[in-house]
DNA sequence: TAGGCTTACCTAGAGGTCCTAGGCAAATCA
DNA sequence: TGATTTGCCTAGGACCTCTAGGTAAGCCTA
């Protein structure tokens, strides 16, 4: 009776590798087992429950992304900073779909707090540093920067603009210009 | 043996209220079924499968949303139509968080089509007549505007804005003065 | 109003996912 | 080397999805 070596880490990756490839609605103990060559029930030694398996994912997805984009704003600031930062942001999402869908699960309050989720924010302050703002201003702006990125790369994803002619690309370009400037003038 | 008197669309109405209820994702034929006094197989008579069923209520989620937009900006233009088309959206996304939910399946093409999804863009177009944008600013406007709305309604459901003690109302309408003052100096 | 047709709902059952309880063997440690 | 811990197992229950085939309710026509 060989073992295969479980961990929940090991798990968690493999579970959101899954998630890239068939969608995170497909993410479910069974097919992960499959993928480990175990029967179901030898992954509950690991993870509470499939629910869990999700939030651990989740965290995970959320921690990668507040590497690549610490990474892409770091050394820079203004508009560069904010291309950088929703460049690395949108990549993720396209080159991630599965964990970038785990990300948008509610995770409860503890979870979140012990989660990346507090950096992406922290980040997003960082980036304002090179445009004049305070609090509260600095809130509402963080607020606005993530609703756009957000919104905007979960549109695409679900394919919301494809009916219409007009490069998303153009569209995505223009929305930095226009949160660029935005921010440099932020109504008073 | 007495008749329910199921159709599709009472179905589909019902489990509108089901995912308002218990969440998009706790919608199964099962429990709608069990809604109307009857055996799972008898719903397969009205809707081909699970996934249908869901993308009926997505398509009836986006036509009453584009119904309440509608009448919320009748009558209005610029920023007075803004904030109502946005209340609207928002409000809307708050009283029916299932049916909300539901609203950002990705739709195959040729039913998105058919569905009310045409019609959100229309009516944002129709918002933009009270600024002075043109083809193609008009269509990115169009998109950023969708996205901040989204975005924003999308992660404050999902708690990411609890973490902090801001208020979201307060954002929220921030959000809304700044969105009319790039709309009003869309950079060229 | 009786016959036939259509259709709404049924039972039976297969296959999948989630999860618990309890068992045995592999790895680790004394 | 023997004892303990840990990893994966089998067995099995509960629930969800969906198909095939059956029966009875309601409608149409004569």
């Amino acid at each position: 009776m060989a073992r295969a070596g479980l961990t929940a880490d090991r798990l968690t990756q493999a579970a959101a590798d899954l998630a890239d490839e068939v969608g995170f609605e497909n993410v479910t103990v069974s097919a992960l087992a499959r993928r480990f060559g175990v029967k179901d029930a030898s992954l509950y030694s690991h993870i509470r429950n499939a629910q869990d398996l999700r939030v651990r994912l989740a965290v995970l997805a959320l921690a990668e992304l507040a590497d690549r984009v610490a990474e892409a704003i770091a050394g820079r600031s203004g508009k560069d900073a904010l291309v950088a930062f929703a460049s690395a942001y949108r990549r993720y999402a396209h080159e991630h779909p599965g964990r970038y869908s785990a990300m948008q699960m509610a995770l409860d309050p503890d979870t979140a707090a012990d989660s990346a989720a507090g950096k992406h924010a922290e980040m997003t302050r960082a980036l304002l540093r090179g445009y004049d703002l305070w609090e509260p201003d600095q809130t509402d702006a963080v607020r606005l920067l993530h609703s756009t990125f957000h919104g905007f790369v979960s549109l695409e994803r679900s394919g919301a603009f494809h009916s219409h002619p007009r490069g998303v690309e153009a569209s995505w370009l223009r929305a930095l210009d226009a949160l660029d400037s935005l921010l440099r003038a932020w109504p008073a």
